[in-house]
DNA sequence: AATGAATGAGAGTTCATTCAT
DNA sequence: AATGAATGAACTCTCATTCAT
C-alpha cells in the first residue's frame, strides 16, 4: 500500500536473451494471476514458472505491482489488437449499425472469454496504483473512440452526446460480457445473450436518436 | 485459499452479550475493509478496531473468510432494504415504467455511494468462497425478482423472457451505478447519469416488446 | 537506511511472561550482534537464540533497529550503574584527584572489558538512528558531569572550562580503554596502561589549572 | 565473514589500461562507502559509480572485503602523505615541541575533516580482516614512529619509554580529531578545541618527563 | 579484457491462527 | 466467555558473486 513505489521496468533489455527473460516473466505472472489470483501469486512462484531465478525477476521488475502492470499492459494490447482485427473484419461487410454492434459485443465477449480468472485478478482483485489505473483508463477511452466514430459515421443515428453514448456503451459491454464469460447469465445460451445484449444497445441508441 | 474451510459463523450467540460482541466485530470488519481493502485489513486490526481480543474473535468466526461473509451477508441485507424501501415508495407514485425504473436506478446509485471502498473490497477485491458467491448471486436474484414482477405489471410491456431481461436490468444497473459511484464516468453530472441509464433500460425494454 | 521508521518498543509487556520474553530477546541479541556483529545478527538468529519464535519478536520491537536501541540503552544502563558504584567506592577513600582519576579510568577499562565486541557492533558498526545517538551523547554527558563536578570539588584544581575539560577527559578515556580492551597497546601491560592513562589526564588537568 | 578469504587483488594490471581501471573502482567504492557506509555501498553501485561492469569489478577483486581493504589502503596512504607533507613544513619552523605538536593535530583534524562518512565506513563500520587490521595498526604504528622520534629530537624532554608515550598521543589524537571532524564536541569552536588538545597532550608530555 | 544477465541463499517482516491462562 | 502472548509458514526483496558470451 505504499505510495511513491517505482512501477516502470527497472532497466531495458538489450540482449536478445533478457528479452526473452521478461517475457518468460510477464507470461509467467499472467498465468500464475490466473491461477492463484494476485495476492496468492507470489513473486517465487511467478519466478519458478518463468523458470527464472527470482534475483533475475527483480532485475527487470522493482517489485510484484510494476510485474502487475506489466501484465495488464499485455492484456490491454492483446485486447485492442483483438478487438480491433474483429472490428476490421466487419467493417468490409458494410454499414450497418446493428451489424456492427454484434461484431462488437462478439469481440468483446471473445476477448473475456479468453481468459477471465486473469482479467478478475488483474482489474478487480489487485490494487489499481495509478499506472494501472491509467492504463485501463486508456483502454476504455481508446474503445469508446472507436464506438464513437462509428456511431457519428451511420446515417439515421444522431446523438446529442456521442460520447457519453459511447462510454456508456462500452462499460455496459464490458459489464455483461465479462460477467457472462466468468460465470453465465443463468442457463442463457450464449447466442441468446448476443441478441439480448444487442437489443439492449441498440434500444439505446434507438432511443437516443434525435 | 484452502477449500473445505468452514465459514459459517461458530457458535450461534444466544446471549445478549455474545450478539453485541459478534455485531461489534462485523461492523469493525467493514470498516477495515472499506479503509484497508479486504487483503490489508488484518484480523488483528478488526478485533482492535471492534474493541474485542482476538482470540474473541476467533470464538465467533472460524477464519477471516467467515467474516468477510458475514460483511457480504450485512452488507446485501442492508441493500436489500433499502432498495425495497426506496421501491415501496415509488409504488404509491402511480404505475409509471419509466417513474419506477429511474427510482430503481436511483436506489442502486445510492446504494452504491453509501461506501463504494466496502463495496470494492467485498465484491471485487477478496476471493470468493462459494457461501460468499451464493450470496450474491442471491442479492442478484432477489433484484432480479423485484424488476421481473414490475415488468409484469406494467401494461404495455408484454416481454418474451422476462426472467432474463431483468437480470440484464439488474446486471447493467450495478455495473453502470458501481462505476459511476466509485469514479464517476468524465464529468457527467449526476443527473445526466442517471437520465441516461433510464434511457439505455427503456430503450431496452421497449426494444424487446413484442 | 529509510528514515522515519519507528523505533520505540511496539507494545509494553503486562503480563509477567511477555516481560520475560522481551527480555529474553533484548539478551538473545547482544549475544548475537557480540558474536556476529550488527550486519551479521539477522532477527531470526536473535529470535532463536532468545527461544522464542521470530513473530513474538516483531510482536515487541517493529524492526531490528529498535532492537538495536534496546541493546544499546541496556548496555548504557548497565555501564553507568558500574561506574556509578566503582565511583561510590571511591568517594569513601577521600578526596585525592590522582586516586579518583584512576578509579574512574580502571572502572571504564572494566565496563570495556565486559564485551568490547558487543560494544563495537552497537556503537560503531551499526547505523545510527537519532534516538541511539541521543543515547550515545546522553551517556557521554552523564558521564561528563561526574567527572566535572568532582573535579570542582577538588581543591587546587581551578579550571577556566571545566565542561570542556571534562567532555575531553571522558572521550579520551571512552577511546583508550576501548582500545586497550579490544586489543592491547603493544605488550603493555594492564597496569603500566592504566598508570599511564591517568597521568595522560592529571596532566592535562594540571596543565590547563589557573 | 568467511574465514580463508583472499582479499590480494587479483591481477596485477600491468597495462596502463587496467591500472586505470583498478584506479576508477578503488576511486568509486571510497564514493559509495561514503555516501552510503560499507553495508549499504553494494558492489553492483560500486561498478557503476566507476563506469565499469560488475563484471569487471570481479576480474581485479575477488570479493567486497578486498576493495574494502584497497580503499583502506588508499585512505591510509594519502592520509600518511597528508600529514608528512604538514609535519615537514613544521620541521623548518624551527624546534619547538609546542608548535610540532599543534601541527600534528591539526594535520589530524584536517585529514579527518576531508571525510569522517568515509573513515567511518572504513575504519569503524566495516568488518575488519586481517589484511584490513594490519593496515590500520601499521599506520598507526608509522604515525607513532615520527612522533617518537620527534620526541627523541627535542630537548628537554626526556621519556622513559618513548614508544609508549608516542602511542599513546596517537591513539589520543586519532580518537578526538575523529569525534571533533564527526560531529563536534558542544560548540566548541576549531581553535579552542586545538588548544585544548594540544594543552593535553603537551600536559602528558611535561608530565611523564623525567 | 570486458560484459552484464543470471543466480539463489538469505535477509527483514507480516499475519492468520492457536492455546495456555 | 474472554484474553492476548505466542506461533511459524510464507511473503517480498537484496546483493555478493558467477559465467556464458
Amino acid at each position: 500500500m505504499a505510495q511513491g513505489e517505482e512501477l516502470s521496468p527497472r532497466k531495458q533489455p538489450r540482449q536478445r536473451r533478457s528479452k526473452a527473460t521478461v517475457d518468460a516473466i510477464v507470461v509467467a505472472a499472467a498465468r500464475v494471476f490466473s491461477q492463484h489470483g494476485y495476492a496468492g501469486g507470489s513473486t517465487n512462484r511467478i519466478a519458478e514458472t518463468a523458470g527464472v531465478a527470482i534475483g533475475s525477476l527483480y532485475e527487470y521488475f522493482p517489485n510484484k505491482a510494476a510485474i502487475l502492470v506489466a501484465v495488464a499492459e499485455r492484456q490491454v494490447e492483446r485486447m485492442m489488437a483483438d478487438i480491433d482485427e474483429l472490428l476490421a473484419a466487419a467493417q468490409s461487410e458494410g454499414p450497418s449499425l446493428e451489424r456492427w454492434i454484434r461484431r462488437f459485443v462478439a469481440a468483446m465477449l471473445e476477448v473475456h472469454e479468453r481468459d477471465p480468472r486473469l482479467h478478475h485478478a488483474v482489474f478487480a482483485e489487485a490494487p489499481h496504483p495509478p499506472e494501472l489505473h491509467a492504463c485501463v483508463l486508456q483502454m476504455e477511452e481508446r474503445l469508446a473512440h472507436r464506438v464513437e466514430s462509428l456511431l457519428r459515421e451511420t446515417r439515421g443515428v444522431s446523438l446529442p452526446d456521442p460520447d457519453t453514448a459511447a462510454h456508456l456503451v462500452v462499460q455496459t459491454t464490458e459489464a455483461l460480457t465479462h460477467r457472462f464469460a466468468h460465470e453465465g447469465i443463468h442457463d442463457l445460451p450464449r447466442e441468446r445473450f448476443l441478441d439480448e445484449v444487442v437489443a439492449l444497445l441498440l434500444g439505446y441508441l434507438g432511443a437516443i436518436t434525435r
